[in-house]
RNA sequence: GCGCUCUUAGCUCAGUUGGAUAGAGCACCGGCCUUCUAAGCCGGGGGUCACAAGUUCGAAUCUUGUAGGGCGCACCA
């Protein structure tokens, strides 16, 4: 990559002032805090670098002198840098000579779809994500969280990790006893019996069906058995049925995983009576009433604590506030129960014996408080907590005809994914919620997105590598075609020297860089913006010269050179486009405005 | 009340980890198809980067405080 070629320019040069006490020897342990980046003005040349402003206090030098003496002291010998000088406060500008530029179009062809993906590291991850209650089919509250998961596996993969995917099903607990109860009030009311649903029960139509199920694969069975009969049955069919449907749903929207870790194997194998019996070795837990040093604790009065203050008894308690949690958790109820809490720090402990190197838990944020104690649950069994990494993935408000949509299970309106999917498309789903970083709450205005599915920026990415597959169709048609990548070397690429095919050869160059960081902050917007830059670039670059620099023209030699560059495009935005599970189309039917919204109607 | 998180153009969001004149899409206005896809391109208006101090050569970015929004604060999961 050039900007690593110049990285070592200036590290040479450094190394050389140093060697020649021009400079203080302890600048050679600042030479990774400068940064070299694409300018955004022309005038500026090809790359900047701030090496000046950064080392300047090292160096007991103003920034420009300092400057000035590196520019004159260059070390270059590969003359990769044509033009250098000063300008500003004190950076330094580069412009690069044209045999480095045309380095990456070999490069990019020869890698194909390689292109962008990194060595392997030896390193390990998990990433733990979507894991949603097995007690009814997703909704779009769960899209955000399954596609920034599925994303963030996609980029530590491309960034040379062994990537593990892992769904953790909570087959365990109230809320599963609640599915089991409700589909056998569902089985009696299709025996004749009038029922009413409890008050905690799943009103969905779902459980409608897979009571249908149970009916028609065992008949009137269980109707005279009582509940210690009939339970187990109903929790197994209902488990059963509910995965089945979020499975399909997920690998319609391309997202698979390799382990689905069922919370119940964690008693089966007693590994939840382990933990404690861990805890207990380390002297971290305690019997109380309430959880110690929280007699003076405010809370608000309304607070849920205060709600269910009469359901606490006291049992166990696990001294998380030692590490940093707000205070202490019980982990074994006075009846000797487990928590749910217990379970998941004995399924995070499990994940640790696994011996990954980074485990990722994608969640959302309305489970973000749950970390504190996790994390200290860790630290108390003296593991490291620095290598379990919660990515906090945001809420998502959901707007219908202006209005606040809720879509919990609870309240029976559910938008479900799959909905979503029918209406708008996967891809233009992914795209809509992978394009904001985690962290930004937003709204999805439905109206809007069904409205924009026809006109969304999902379509410019997609309409761009359509259009460069078109480009290398018609060279064929020309009898152009492009020689290919096995004779690239018969081709003269510094016939590439307008200032639009400069800047996106050193744009494409930079997607490598792009996937470590996008991978390193499991941000996979930074690959969207890159793509979209990428294409403007090309976009704006194939209108400009249709009428002058046409790219398939009578000169054959510059066609080549020119094919050459597309193809390289076109192979960095595959790549971009696939590294998100996004489509990339050979080719999209040209629409009119008014076409398209016949089209839209029809 | 406490914790986490956010606040950038009319709207939705970026901002390369502290750099040069703060960007893009949508919306609005005006232009560009006899010739490689107009799902495209070019131009225009639109900003107290919530507010206030501080750190330094330099702040949308870091620190503190204030205001406002979201999420959370049960032995539910």
């Amino acid at each position: 990559m050039i900007s690593d070629q110049i990285r070592h320019i200036i590290g040479h040069t450094l190394q050389h002032l140093c060697e020649a006490n021009v400079l203080p020897m302890s600048i050679e342990t600042q030479l990774s805090a400068f940064s070299i980046e694409l300018t955004k003005n022309p005038e500026h040349g090809d790359y900047a670098t701030n090496v000046a402003m950064v080392l300047s206090k090292f160096a007991r030098q103003s920034p420009k002198l300092l400057a000035e003496t590196i520019v004159q002291n260059l070390q270059d010998p590969a003359k990769i840098i044509q033009k250098i000088q000063v300008a500003g406060p004190g950076f330094i500008n580069l412009t690069i000579s044209n045999l480095a530029l045309y380095q990456s179009i070999p490069v990019i062809l020869k890698a194909k779809e390689q292109f962008g993906q990194h060595p392997a590291n030896g390193q390990s991850v998990l990433v733990e994500f979507v894991s949603a209650n097995p007690t009814g089919p997703l909704h779009v509250g769960h899209a955000r969280c399954a596609f920034m998961g599925d994303a963030a596996a996609r980029l530590l993969k491309a960034a040379g990790y062994q990537v593990t995917r892992e769904f953790y099903v909570n087959d365990v607990g109230n809320q599963v006893k609640t599915l089991a109860r409700t589909i056998y009030a569902r089985y009696q009311e299709l025996h004749g019996v009038t029922i009413q649903l409890a008050k905690d029960a799943y009103p969905g139509a779902y459980i409608i069906d897979i009571a249908k199920t149970l009916q028609k694969e065992e008949g009137d069975k269980w109707m005279h058995e009582p509940e210690s009969a009939w339970f187990p049955r109903c929790l197994e069919i209902g488990m059963k049925e509910n995965l089945k449907n979020i499975q399909e749903i997920l690998e319609q929207a391309g997202i698979t995983f390799d382990n689905w870790y069922f919370e119940h194997r964690l008693h089966d194998e007693k590994k939840v009576g382990q933990i404690i019996e861990d805890y207990r070795a380390k002297g971290m837990l305690y019997e109380a009433e309430k959880a110690e040093g929280t007699e003076d604790k405010v809370r608000r009065e309304e607070s849920k604590s205060a709600q269910y203050a009469h359901q606490q008894l006291g049992g166990t308690f696990l001294k998380t506030a030692q590490y940093g949690d707000e205070e202490d958790r019980i982990v074994l109820k006075s009846n000797g129960e487990p928590v749910y809490l217990l379970a998941d720090l004995a399924y995070h402990q499990e994940k640790y014996a696994r011996g990954f190197d980074l485990l990722i838990d994608v969640l959302g944020a309305d489970h973000a408080g749950h970390v504190p104690r996790i994390k200290a649950g860790m630290q108390a069994l003296g593991l490291d907590d620095a290598k379990l990494h919660i990515l906090s993935v945001q809420i998502v408000r959901l707007l219908k005809d202006g209005k606040e949509v809720r879509f919990s299970k609870r309240s029976g309106e559910i938008y479900l994914l799959e909905d979503l999917f029918s209406e708008i498309g996967v891809d233009v789903a992914r795209f809509i919620f992978l394009m904001r970083s985690a962290h930004t709450q937003f709204d999805f205005d439905l109206d809007l997105a069904l409205k924009q599915s026809n006109d969304n920026p999902v379509f410019y990415v997609q309409y761009g590598h359509a259009r460069m597959a078109t480009l290398l169709k018609r060279a064929i048609e020309a009898n152009q075609a492009f020689v290919g990548v096995e004779h690239l070397h018969e081709v003269d690429l510094h016939r590439l020297c307008l200032p639009e095919e400069r800047r996106m050869l050193m744009k494409m160059d930079l997607f490598p860089e792009v996937v470590m960081l996008a991978a390193k902050n499991l941000e996979p917007h930074r690959i969207i913006y890159f793509a979209q830059e990428l294409i403007s670039e090309f976009h704006s670059y194939f209108t400009k010269y249709r009428h002058s620099e046409r790219i398939i023209s009578d000169d054959k030699a510059l066609t080549q050179s020119r094919l050459a560059l597309v193809a390289a495009l076109k192979q960095t935005l595959y790549n971009a486009l696939t590294l998100l599970n996004l489509s990339a189309p050979e080719h999209m039917q040209p629409t009119g405005g008014d076409e398209a919204d016949e089209a839209l109607e029809a």
